[in-house]
DNA sequence: TCACCGTGGGATAGCGCTATCCTATGCGAG
DNA sequence: CTCGCATAGGATAGCGCTATCCCACGGTGA
C-alpha cells in the first residue's frame, strides 16, 4: 500500500483546488492571489504562493483560455525567414514577449498577400492575444479580419498615421532617398536601382530613389531594374552582369537588399569590373557578411532588433488595455558608408 | 425590435450545440461527425457538416484542449535562426504540420543546453502534442522532462539507435570523413580542421576528420583550430588569416560550416592567397551563396528540408498513436565538389 | 429461442479555470 | 448612530468541448 496522493482529480494534475485546500482558502482566492488580480490580503497571498510552490502547481493554459476567453499566444506574420532581416525582428519580439508570459507563433507569408490572408484566417480562429504583422499592404479581407477580430495588432517595418493603426518602423522612402543622395554626392550620375521581390517596402525605396534622381534631373526609367523573383546572391550577380552589359555607362547600382549587392560584388570580381572605380555598388539592411565583402559594402543599417523590441512593447501595452503614447514609432536608419561607394 | 440571433450563448460564439440544434442531433454526435471519430451514419455526417458550414462554426481550440487533455501545438527547438540550416528545417516542418492542423511553436536555444532545458520546461507546461528537438545532446534534466511528459518527441539532425528514441538525420561523422577523404584524394596532406560554435554535430565532423587523418598517418593536433565563438563570416576570415600566418604549410582548410568558409574565401582574396592552388578551402551545409563565391565553394549538401519533412511525418504518426516503421532515419548527405578544392 | 456482441446514437459529467454576483466587515461622513 | 461605500473573501455558474458510460437495435451462432 502506498500512501494515497493528495490530489482529488482523476487526471493526476495539481489544480487550483488542490492549492486552495492546502492553503485553506477558496479556489477563487488562489486564482486571484496568483494572478495579482483584485486585492488579496498580503498574508493570504504569501500562504497561497507557498502552497502552490510546495505542490508544484502549474496553471493549465487551456482552462485559463477557455474561462477567460483569451489566450497567451501572439501571432507574428513575417514574409520570409531566409531574409536575415526578419530573423532579427522575430528574435527581438520573442525576447520581449516570452518574459511577459506570451508564446510566439510564427507564420511565414512568403511575400504573398493571399497566403498572409489564409494564415491570418487560421490564426485568428485560435484567438491570439495579439498580432504582429509585417508592413501595411494586405488584402481587404485580411484587413477586415484583423479589424473584426478586435485582436490588438501592431504593424512592423513601415509607419502609418492612420487612426487606430499601430506601427513601428522607419521611412523606407527616406532611406532610399538618402542612399541615392549619398551616391549623387560621390559624383555618380547614372545610378541604377536594382530590386527583386518587389514588395511594398522595396517599392518605397524605389520611390525615394526616383525622387532624388528626379530632383537632380537625372531620372531615367531605363535605370530601373525590377525583377519580381525572390532576392538572392545569385540573382544579384545575374542582374549586375546584365546591367553592366546592357548599360555600360551606369556608374552606380543601388540594390534594394544586401544579398543582391553581395552577389553583385562577387560577380564584379569574376568579371574584372572595378568597384567602386568603374561602378559603385550599394545595398540595404546591412546583413551579415556585407562588411566582409571585397570591397566592403556601403549599405543602410536598419534597426530591426529595435523594431521587434518596440513593437513587442507596444503590443504588450495594447494587450494590457493600456493607452499607447505614440501609435506610430519611427526608429530611423543609418547610412553605413564603406569602400564599395 | 431586431430578430433575435439564433445563438444561445452569451459570448456570441457559434458553438457545437448550435450546430447540433440546427442539424437536429445531439452535440456529441456533431463532435463525432466533425472529427470523424467513431462511426456516424453518412447522412448524419453530411447534415452536420452542412449545418456547421451554414452557421460558420469553428471549434474552440481551448475548449477542445481542456476537454481532451491534448493541444494542437508542436514545439520545435532549434539552436539558432541565424544559421540558414535551421530555417530550412523549420520551414519544412511547418509545411508538413500545418495542413495536419498543428500549430508550430519555435524556441531558439542559442546552442545553450541550459537555455534548452528552460525552454523545454516552459513549453511542456503548455502540454504540446509533439516535440521536435535538435540533436541528442542535452542536460539530464531535459532528458527527464521529455521522458516524464510522455509527449512524442523526434530528434533532428543526428541519429540514435537507442530504444524509444526517434531520430531523423545523417551521420555527421561520416560526412566529415568523406570531405576529408576528398581532400586527401586531391593530394592534400596538411589538412586543417577549423570549427566554431563547437556543438555536438561539429565535434562529430571533427571526429570524422580525425579518423581519416589518422588512417592516412597525417593527423596532427596542431591542425585542429577550434573556437567556441559563434560561427560567422568574420570569424572564418579571422581564423583563415591566423592559420595561414601560423602554419604556412597547411594546404587545405576544412571549415565546419559554410559561413566560416565563405569568410575565409573572401579573406584569401584580400590577402592574395590563391585558392585552391596554394590552399584548398571547403565548407559544410551548402548554404546560399556558396556557389557564388570566388572560387565556388566545395561543401557537403545536407538534406535539411528532407529532415524537417521526414521528422514531421514521423511525429504525426507518433501523435496519432501509430507505429513508426523505422525510429532512426538516415537521409544521407552529398559531397558537392566545386572549384575551391 | 436466447445469450451475445457490434453498431450507432445520446445523457451525463466533467476538463481547470475565471467572470460575476453576493456577502461580511470596517470606517468615515452626515 | 446610521447610511453609504470601499475592501476582501466566497459561492455559483459557466467557458465549449470530449471521455465515458449507457441504451436501443439488429444480426449472429449455438
Amino acid at each position: 500500500m502506498t500512501s494515497a496522493p493528495l490530489r482529488s482529480r482523476a487526471t493526476g494534475r495539481v489544480t487550483l483546488s488542490d492549492v486552495a485546500q492546502a492553503a485553506g482558502v477558496s479556489p477563487i482566492t488562489v486564482s486571484r492571489a496568483l494572478r495579482g488580480e483584485r486585492a488579496v490580503a498580503p498574508d493570504l497571498v504569501e500562504r497561497v504562493q507557498a502552497a502552490a510552490r510546495s505542490l508544484g502547481y502549474v496553471p493549465d493554459p487551456a482552462a485559463r483560455a477557455l474561462a477567460s476567453q483569451r489566450s497567451t499566444h501572439v501571432t507574428v506574420l513575417i514574409p520570409m525567414l531566409s531574409n536575415a532581416l526578419f530573423v532579427d525582428v522575430f528574435e527581438a519580439v520573442q525576447r520581449s514577449l516570452r518574459p511577459a508570459g506570451y508564446q510566439t507563433l510564427m507564420g511565414v507569408t512568403h511575400y504573398n498577400l493571399d497566403e498572409e490572408e489564409l494564415l491570418l484566417r487560421e490564426q485568428l480562429l485560435q484567438r491570439p492575444a495579439g498580432l504582429l504583422v509585417t508592413g501595411l499592404a494586405r488584402t481587404d479581407a485580411a484587413r477586415a479580419l484583423i479589424a473584426q477580430s478586435r485582436v490588438p495588432c501592431v504593424h512592423l517595418m513601415e509607419m502609418s498615421q492612420a487612426p487606430g493603426v499601430y506601427s513601428v518602423g522607419f521611412s523606407q522612402l527616406e532611406a532610399g532617398a538618402e542612399m541615392t543622395r549619398h551616391l549623387l554626392a560621390r559624383g555618380r550620375r547614372r545610378i541604377a536601382f536594382a530590386a527583386a521581390q518587389l514588395d511594398a517596402r522595396t517599392l518605397q525605396r524605389l520611390d525615394g530613389w526616383r525622387r532624388e534622381m528626379g530632383a537632380a534631373g537625372l531620372h531615367d526609367a531605363a535605370l530601373e531594374w525590377l525583377d519580381p523573383a525572390p532576392s538572392s546572391m545569385a540573382l544579384g550577380a545575374q542582374m549586375f552582369a546584365q546591367i553592366m552589359r546592357e548599360q555600360p555607362d551606369v556608374d552606380a547600382v543601388f540594390f534594394c537588399n544586401d544579398d543582391l549587392a553581395q552577389g553583385a560584388l562577387l560577380a564584379a570580381l569574376r568579371l574584372g569590373i572595378a568597384v567602386p572605380q568603374r561602378v559603385a555598388v550599394t545595398g540595404f539592411n546591412d546583413l551579415t557578411g556585407s562588411d566582409q565583402m571585397l570591397p566592403p559594402l556601403t549599405t543602410v543599417r536598419t534597426p530591426r532588433a529595435e523594431i521587434g523590441t518596440a513593437a513587442a512593447r507596444m503590443l504588450l501595452a495594447l494587450m494590457n488595455g493600456e493607452a499607447v503614447a505614440s501609435p506610430c514609432v519611427d526608429l530611423g536608419y543609418e547610412l553605413v558608408v564603406r569602400a564599395s561607394s
